[in-house]
DNA sequence: ATATAAATTTAGGTAAACCTAATTTTATAT
DNA sequence: ATATAAAATTAGGTTTACCTAAATTTATAT
């Protein structure tokens, strides 16, 4: 079964809603992640609710069938294996490569992914820390919490961003932060919330609560 | 400026049918190749005139502008980079690389182009021994001239086909012949202008005109 | 509880890229 | 030179994915 560019990015776009809020995608989210209009989306949903990849229940919102979820999670397994070639493979930096997955992402081939998956030696999460769905769209929870729940002394290791925009992941690299360091918590200012901390035992930093609070991380061990 | 999948695939169809006839392309020729009615390439064609990317003489056909022209090779560019990425680095073999690369050459981005050059190691020619231009368009005519025009007793090398469908490609496979292979004429059948010849010296073989026709060879040294 | 605001849907319409059928133009054959 | 065939164009229509404006439904606030 083909599906539409269009088709292909709304049930990617509801996956992404739900995963976010875990509640029913409305119209008007859907509206604003997609950049169409209201009415568009109205329209869009009711055909592909025909089609069994979302269920509809009109003026409160939409969800994926488990069909629906299955393509989606096909999609974000090829984005994400993409951006992992870009990265290890092209040496792009992490915040140059999700315009480009956006485009490959559509590229159907699944002999292509497969051996992409192999080249890149199966790799579990993207650049961005992401775990990265298999073939058959299982896949786990991603374990890490953010540093804002961490308490003053804790170590623990960076291991993904709950924001991916890439002014978030150019600040991360001016900074000298990146997957896999481990992070110190020094102290938590009481006032803001802000937290010093220190990177791999040696550069210490100031980070504010906007930015402790997409920062990933697990235990360090 | 962006273009649209189908200008893209109007453009890279009339180029290519140019190179093999040399004159205006026409409608019907147009229509042929890209599996769409003469009514659509004639309303199609229209626009694309307008925006300069052909010029059209009412009922004769059309041809490439220099801008047209440009975004064509650039398409083709990318179409041969992805077959190169495909086989020399994905594993693929040289009759299954062109549908995934049909879809791969739309994707827009210049850094990646970029990059999968370098990745590759600048390479010249293409899996079926097709020359890649480059970024700006320039390439040179291939050299090689069909194996038909040998006599007996010539040595050459095999280094293209002027014929890329897979049926043809699998035969050669299956017949042990790959680009860069050393041919020898041992003998030309008057009667039916079949080939006996003998692959790098060792292997012999009996191929018919239709064969000999689309194997492009150049003085071996 | 009802007025108002916000969200959603419906109605009606557009542009891109296709189609078939009819017409016109160009080429071919006697 | 003219009839016929082939190729190209025009006319009119469809589908997909969008739009704005109007109407309706749902949520919020007094």
């Amino acid at each position: 079964m083909l599906h539409s560019l269009t088709e292909e990015n709304y049930l990617k776009a509801i996956y992404k809603i739900y995963e976010k809020n875990g509640s029913m995608v409305s119209t008007s989210a859907l509206a604003e992640e997609l950049g169409v209009s209201a009415a568009s989306v109205s329209d869009f949903v009711k055909k592909i609710a025909a089609k069994k990849l979302i269920s509809y229940e009109k003026s409160k919102g939409v969800i994926l069938t488990e069909k629906g979820r299955h393509i989606a999670l096909n999609i974000i397994r090829k984005h994400r294996l993409w951006e992992v070639w870009l990265v290890n493979k092209l040496g792009f930096k992490w915040d140059e490569v999700h315009e480009i997955a956006e485009q490959l992402e559509h590229v159907v081939s699944d002999e292509l992914i497969a051996e992409l998956d192999k080249h890149l030696g199966y790799p579990k999460t993207d650049p961005h820390g992401d775990l990265i769905p298999d073939a058959q769209g299982n896949f786990a929870k991603n374990t890490g919490k953010p540093l804002h729940n961490c308490l003053a002394n804790d170590v623990v290791k960076f291991i993904g961003v709950a924001e991916h925009s890439n002014p978030f992941l150019q600040f991360l690299t001016k900074n000298n932060l990146a997957l896999g360091d481990e992070i110190t918590v020094d102290n938590v200012e009481e006032f803001d919330n802000s937290y010093h901390i220190t990177i791999n035992g040696q550069l210490q930093k100031h980070f504010s609560k906007e930015v402790v609070k997409n920062l990933l991380v697990v235990n360090a061990g």
